[in-house]
DNA sequence: TATGAATGAGTATTCATTCAT
DNA sequence: AATGAATGAATACTCATTCAT
């Protein structure tokens, strides 16, 4: 027997009682994770709804926008959250040793690793919506880009203690961002390079960059 | 046997029937050159709309439909085009000189200068719809993503003349792709990388490169 | 002096004013009945569209969408309403009188009656869309076509109490579903069976049935 | 690797190849053949298209309209083929036999397997377009409804050869299509009436209506 | 804080039909 | 007899957003 299709409406009535059980997170984070998770099933934000979310937290579709002003912004939230993580992560990475070529290596594989584990972010921040890192985050949050400057200062620090041959650290940065996000975003956008390949590549090349920019040892 | 001179019908009926193959293909490219255009306004394929082709070109809707089977395959035609003009600027470097080592680079700025010159090309081709290069073309026509062979011929030639180390042209085609696809991809997603400091960190990247690989002369 | 047709947005606009006017009666409803009368305007399901309902009851499109999750579910509730109808209309005279063949008749005659003055949802239930016979209705909801199972135990009771030969029930009561379905059928389908014929053709085809099927009496 | 799709005219164009290796069909025969076909895969005629019919055959769109005013027209003498070989199987049931009763019967088993073979024609022409009865063939073709006429001679011949009771041919002719649509109808459009089913229903129907009619033997 | 009702704008796509050739 | 180009009208359906409650 065949089955009756569901309003919209009824799918959002049960979804809307089992949201209850679910622990009493607050709802902008249970919004922008569901959104997460949509841009996931549909591999990208482009045809995202605000509905679908609405419908897959069981709340109204209105309520959303008491959260956030408006599709935008609820997409540049998504985008915020996760250069918050990236940012996180590479700070971690900096932590992580005194080495200062070894830091510097770990900070460049930090950031291999989050475009491996979420391309749906990584592919929102840098190949699609460029425009998010210079939008000004709300609330006097720092600035978004400033992620970047972890690598310079990993740079920097490099050059001071004579690991690198002396230049301009903004630079070499630069070169060392287009290195990496030049694997992450072929792995990401083709088929060209799964994962152990992209990772054999990002070793390689920071090899050779190395190696080019006068690293006194490996 | 004889050899009579076209009527004046026949030349009437050919010239008819010439005219309109050239105003079909006219309609086509037209239709393909408006797609193009809307993707530069709009930022992206993803907001473009049949509809607006139409009535920019100043055909109803319908008449896309003669000549595209639906919108999905107006966009892989319009990267189709592109992957066309992009493998014969390639082939053109590689062509242009004999010296192995400048050809290698000739072909990688033939590269960059493709994206920096069709940026929604690029992006269309290589950030946002990489299925398109493993999608058959229509009507025998070489596979798309066979220009990146061009890429690998340049490395082979250059390992056998001995300008560069041995080893597996494939990975370092592929090692060179990511770099300047780094670059490329980040001057057209983001404002961090306007033309002549992309263009820099192109050169300075394959002269690392170069160093790294073992090339005898720059 | 040009009388110019009015636009749907006119239409719309008036109707939409109307709209107030008319008690609350409950959206759902209005939307079914406006369904019902274009498929009798119309001559059928086929050429209805859901714009034009919106246009009669003075909704936009949209909202229709809100009560029913595509055509074919407003359609399929179109159908309910007559199963619904008609399976009361059955169960009526069933009750309506304790003799076995009497009652028989009764049905019968119920069941006729109700395509007479159903021919649209007749039509819709029975002769396009029998698929809807064996699809489960939302919300436990008896099934469909339980409504013949009125038929089959008045055929039982007769049986039963001896009016009629023994045998199966299921098949007799099929039997006569093709008799009345003959007559109901193509009174809706062909111009050859109007009101009083069928009405004549039934009670005949009745009454050689039961004499056919052993009735004692009349 | 995925396919492109074709446009609805490469369709056409291939199809248009192939069709010059079937034997040469007279035109319209072909379309009217084709016709068919979409109606049998599509399930009715309500969802088949012009286009469709010339893209199946290799014929441009628009030669349809030189051997067919319209679409209506098209399905008009779809079902006036049906009405050829309806008539056609009847009247050679009829010449079948010199026994009356026998002859009856034929003529009913004759109509129903026009059914049962085919019950698109068959719902065209009984169920969906019962005006189509009244509509005029052209070119002074018999009129369609005669078919029913062989019935009416069947019932008339046995009455008068006293094998029924007497009475009005006509109105037992009706009576008798009735009860063979009464199956016929059922088996097309509900899942309860299998061609087994239908069968038997049928041989059993036809023995109560001779009983019920006083033939005189069966 | 949350919602239900409602809508205007927009989307891809299909179709029957006409016209000039 | 056949075709190609073209179109106006229509359709189902989705969406972001607003407003009153």
């Amino acid at each position: 027997m065949t089955e009756t299709a569901p309003t919209r409406k009824q799918n959002l009535r049960k979804n809307s009682l089992e949201r209850r059980e679910r622990g009493k997170l607050e709802l902008r984070r249970t919004i922008l994770e569901a959104a997460v998770g949509l841009f996931e099933r549909q591999g990208g934000f482009e045809n995202f709804s605000l509905r679908q979310v609405a419908e897959e937290i069981g709340y109204s579709a209105t309520t959303i926008y008491l959260h956030f002003a408006d599709k935008e912004e609820l997409i540049f939230h998504v985008a915020l959250e996760g250069f918050k993580a990236f940012g996180e992560q590479l700070e971690a990475a900096y932590a992580h040793s005194d080495d200062v070529l070894l830091r510097l290596r770990l900070v460049g594989r930090a950031y291999l690793n989050f475009a491996l584990e979420n391309p749906i972010h990584y592919r929102l921040m840098f190949m699609q919506r460029g425009d998010f890192l210079e939008r000004k985050p709300p609330g006097g949050q720092v600035s978004v880009i400033d992620s970047f400057g972890i690598l310079r200062r990993a740079v920097e620090a490099a050059m001071k203690a004579g690991a690198l041959d002396p230049g301009d650290p903004q630079a070499v940065a630069g070169l060392l961002w287009t290195h990496v996000h030049g694997v992450a975003a072929l792995h990401i956008a083709t088929p060209y390079f799964p994962k152990e390949q992209a990772e054999g590549l990002f070793e390689w090349s920071m090899t050779i960059a190395a190696r080019g920019l006068g690293a006194r040892a490996l």
